[in-house]
DNA sequence: TGAGTCTTGATGATATGTTATCGATATCGA
DNA sequence: TCGATATCGATAACATATCATCAAGACTCA
């Protein structure tokens, strides 16, 4: 096998995918690591589409398909998590366990913030127990435009 | 024309619907004064499919397309809104000016209830100005078990 | 009422995102 | 290295939601 580098800064997110893999008999390819170390490497949303283009203008060849396998495989695995977002993309993000995070967009040039806020959660808590709900999950996204897309705009006037 | 009642309670809609259809050189005609009734009578998040599955049991016949159309025809009026949810349902909702919302879902029997929260919306503003965002728009929807949902629960085991 | 215009319903077309197929290829333990 | 098996890439197939087409019918106003 081509040797693919892998960051050493997730140590945790390439063992426990060596864990998945070896327990469910599957192996280890060029074109799984390189997925893998795509998403490391952006460190953003991304969904396959975008995923494959990158690939492509690195002069990579891996298949559509096996990207979507591959997600698949990631998300099974626990190791990335699929969210969809207001504008009707779904994206993937690398799932950090115990850690919930909600997301600040922008609505100008798409990037995607996480932020945390437990003074946010504990109202979500209490304004679910008011009408009778066992809170089981959320989702909270801001829109908005952030500073660079702001001064920008501010520029173009 | 067929005469179809009009529920008195929505005068203002109604009459705006009338400004709208004016204003464009439309036409009032029975299936659009039908699909907002069963808006207003269901008075809940309902979709094309469901408001031509409804029409089916009642044995009235209106096309799915014109469905589609008139949805389309009162997002425009703004008499509408249109939202996607988590798990990929498209839902429209009756639009009430200067009333913003949110939801909170049931995930068992997928009833979607709304709520205000000043002190969340706050809260959102202060997380995005930290970011050096200008917010523009948010969604927040929970999930959870609704109080019924919860005791048929219970009451099975 | 009648002409002109808009609307409808049925359905075929489309768009989009995702999955299945299959022959060729890569992986990995023995 | 070899062989069994998993995986690959290309692309056809699929699912789903929504839209376009068009002849027949409804609406409006003079």
């Amino acid at each position: 096998m081509e040797k693919v580098e892998r960051s050493s800064k997730y140590d945790w997110f390439w063992s426990s995918l060596d864990n998945y893999l070896e327990k469910h008999q599957l192996k280890q390819t060029k074109q799984r690591t390189q997925i893998i170390e795509q998403f490391i490497r952006l460190d953003t949303h991304i969904d396959a589409e975008m995923l494959y283009q990158q690939f492509n203008q690195e002069g990579k060849k891996v298949g559509l398909a096996t990207i979507y396998r591959t997600l698949t495989l990631l998300e099974q695995a626990k190791l990335v998590e699929q969210r969809s977002f207001a504008d009707g993309r779904t994206l993937y993000e690398l799932n950090t366990p115990n850690e919930h995070h909600d997301h600040l967009v922008c609505i100008e040039c798409k990037k995607v913030i996480e932020f945390e806020n437990q003074e946010i959660e504990d109202l979500q808590i209490k304004v679910a127990h008011n009408h009778g709900f066992r809170l089981t999950d959320h989702r909270l996204d801001l829109y908005g435009v952030c500073s660079s897309c702001s001064s920008e705009i501010d520029s173009a006037n």
